[in-house]
DNA sequence: GAGCACTGC
């Protein structure tokens, strides 16, 4: 600890922040920012007048640093360091450092807007970009502004990106802090490679013949491309003349690995043996593997993108920005110096990777975050003209409004309503938290509250594909799931938590029926932390308890599936007349398919239903619904209705502040904002941005 | 007949 570079800046540090009220400080990697800034600040007396708190985009690293600063403190964990995160909260009246996801913090923020518990707050791993962490560099850029001026905001930002920050924040100081890497030698492809798989083999095998000591971590984009690359090390590995070179250790690393295989890459590797890790972008950031010499970086990673035209998601390989490719490389470096192998040329990472990754603001639906912002009822904010430090586009707020309109979070005029504010209370997507308040309403909260849970932890339920033949005997023959009565996906997820429910919650069911345990104990936890949300909301007493029941009913179904659709009122589709394919309400109206693992059943004629509400649009080789809910034609009716009453001008604030057209803003001039003009302005680069990135690297891939 | 990168309240 003694001889971390950030101590050498502490005087520095400490004078730049009683100057001023914000401060980015650039930390790299090994810098000690996360451990130190807050002992710092700690020392020179900022606890006494509140509380400080670190903000961290995840959860196992707000737990880990806090357990750390407390040890180097000398204290108890939970009395003057603690931390916060979903479901459990280790702080007390003594807690002078608290550490905290960004989603907690968010949250806190909901029922004390000011804040003012804390003395300073300090935004760490900010160059992350989460949209959690954006939306509170807007909160905070206010808060220093109506806050008094011993209110101190400290923002971390990468190198790249720190003068960006600086310059939101009125130009604020920037301090550079040097990490403790070792130094990384970065070498280029001549040319990008036809095959990322086969490049990659070769680099490895190359390393491991005539490179000293060190492991090597192969940088993929998906669960397909690192199986089949494990696959060809193993074998080539396995052909190497047995004494020529040391030996090797394969080993896979992603997200739908199961917990134990994740962890086997932190025991320590036999003696004279080189171990291989091939992972996705899980090893950028979330999971450290020490011992690693050798970067081979695809250049390319699998992102999530939100359309708010059509409300589809699509999942795409694109190339990863310059800071994710220094993130990369420094992984080499931490034990001692390192080599990172780009495969692409020099000219590719200085002319074609944008300087930093398109934030998640810009790749997400915003109907959340729209409402959480509105719910926070800031007098002086504008939503629509909320200081973003990356604007989202006009569209994709658009788009969100419209979305929360039509579940009745907010009215015509695009001012919350109740639903909206009690909606904004609970953890979950807007549609989810509307299907709790109409379920609740219509005495099926019980079975809501369940099938809520079961889709906020949907994709950690299953376990990894499995071979492709022993899904399918699985699936036809021996699965003994329940199998939603012929109504959809939602059904079957209510049956499914029934019938653990009613194997006492038995960890063994679980692993009998190929249901990841860890899945489904978060469901619970879900599923409870709602229960004493609802419980708080309502001024009844609820029967929300799934334990001791009787499975549901078919009236409890029609029940829950007419709150399902009253919630999905932004998510319903038509089927077409004589096919089963489907036609989107909402958005401009799509062709889209029920997802093969729907288990969703057609009639005797071999028909799906008219009508369902799904959970999610996602394009992959066609669009299709994900996760489906038969509905019927009576309750949808309402929502036709809605939506062609919709005018999204009005929704966004009425004409005379409509972004959309900038002629008849000029008209009202006292309205107009600087930041209205140019709001659309801004996003319109960021588009043409990554349309040209794209179109670049869809031209490369036709050429190869 | 398809496939899911990674987080978080």
């Amino acid at each position: 600890m003694a001889n971390l570079p950030i101590l050498q800046f502490e005087e520095k540090i400490v004078e730049t922040v009683e100057n001023n009220p914000v401060v980015v400080i650039i930390g790299e990697t090994g810098s000690g920012k996360s451990t130190q800034l807050s002992q710092i600040l700690h020392r020179h007396g900022y606890t006494k007048s509140g509380v400080i708190a670190v903000t961290q985009p995840r959860r196992v690293a707000a737990v880990s640093v806090a357990r750390r600063v407390a040890q180097e403190l000398d204290v108890n964990l939970g009395e003057d360091v603690g931390y916060a995160i979903r479901f459990e909260d280790r702080t007390s009246s003594k807690t002078r450092i608290k550490y905290l996801t960004d989603g907690v913090l968010l949250r806190e923020s909901l029922s004390n807007p000011m804040l003012d518990d804390y003395s300073v707050i300090i935004l760490d791993e900010a160059h992350e970009r989460s949209l959690n962490t954006d939306i509170l560099l807007g909160l905070m850029k206010r808060l220093v502004r109506i806050r008094s001026s011993n209110f101190k905001v400290l923002i971390t930002s990468a190198t790249l990106d720190g003068d960006k920050v600086s310059r939101f924040f009125s130009g604020c100081p920037v301090l550079n802090v040097p990490g403790k890497l070792y130094p990384v030698e970065i070498l280029y492809s001549k040319e990008r490679p036809g095959s990322y798989i086969e490049s990659s083999l070769k680099v490895a095998i190359d390393i491991h013949v005539r490179e000293p000591e060190g492991d090597i971590l192969i940088f993929m984009t998906g669960q397909d491309d690192i199986e089949k690359l494990v696959s060809k090390l193993e074998e080539k590995v396995r052909s190497l003349a047995e004494g020529s070179c040391m030996d090797a250790i394969i080993y896979p690393l992603h997200g739908s690995l199961p917990p134990e295989m994740q962890v086997r890459v932190f025991s320590p590797p036999p003696p004279n043996c080189r171990r291989f890790i091939v992972a996705t972008n899980i090893a950028e950031t979330s999971l450290t593997v020490d011992g690693v010499v050798y970067v081979i970086d695809s250049g390319y990673v699998k992102q999530r993108q939100y359309n708010p035209s059509s409300g589809m998601y699509s999942l795409d390989v694109t190339q990863i920005s310059k800071v994710q490719a220094n993130q990369r490389a420094g992984r080499a470096g931490r034990t001692r110096p390192g080599k990172c192998y780009r495969l692409y040329p020099l000219a590719v990472y200085r002319d074609d990777l944008l300087d930093a990754t398109i934030p998640e603001i810009q790749r997400t639906s915003l109907a959340g975050s729209v409402l959480y912002l509105k719910s926070l009822d800031l007098p002086d904010i504008d939503i629509l003209k909320f200081d973003f430090l990356d604007a989202p586009s006009s569209e994709s707020l658009e788009d969100a409004l419209k979305q929360l309109y039509l579940i009745d979070a907010i009215d015509e005029n695009g001012a919350i309503t109740n639903i909206g504010r009690t909606m904004s209370e609970l953890p979950l997507e807007p549609s989810l938290s509307r299907t709790l308040i109409e379920a609740n309403e219509s005495g099926c909260l019980s079975q809501a509250l369940t099938v809520v849970a079961m889709l906020s932890a949907e994709t950690t339920l299953l376990p990894g594909r499995s071979k492709p033949n022993e899904k399918k005997r699985k699936r036809d023959e021996e699965s003994n799931l329940p199998d939603g009565s012929g109504f959809g996906d939602h059904i079957q997820l209510l049956q499914i938590f029934e019938c653990w429910d009613s194997k006492n919650y038995d960890i063994r069911w679980c692993k009998e029926n190929d249901l990841q345990v860890r899945g489904m104990v978060f469901v619970r936890d879900v599923r409870r932390q709602l229960c004493q949300i609802m419980q708080k909301i309502s001024k009844d007493r609820l029967e929300v308890g799934a334990r001791g029941r009787k499975s549901s009913s078919r009236e409890e179904y029609r029940k829950l599936r007419k709150a399902l659709c009253v919630g999905n009122a932004n998510q319903v589709a038509e089927r077409m007349l004589r096919h089963n394919g489907f036609r989107t309400l909402t958005f401009k109206p799509q062709l889209v398919q029920v997802h093969p693992a729907s288990v969703l059943s057609t009639d005797q004629d071999g028909m799906l239903p008219n009508y369902v509400v799904y959970h999610e649009l996602i394009s992959t080789t066609r669009p299709f619904m994900r996760n489906v809910c038969s509905v019927e034609m009576s309750w949808v009716a309402p929502i036709k209705r809605k939506i062609e009453k919709l005018n999204v001008r009005k929704l966004s604030g009425g004409p005379d502040n409509s972004f959309k057209e900038p002629e008849e803003k000029k008209s009202t001039e006292l309205s107009t904002n600087t930041n209205t003009a140019e709001t659309p302005t801004v996003s319109e680069n960021v588009e043409s941005r990554i349309e040209a990135a794209r179109e670049r690297f869809l031209a490369r891939k036709g050429q190869k």
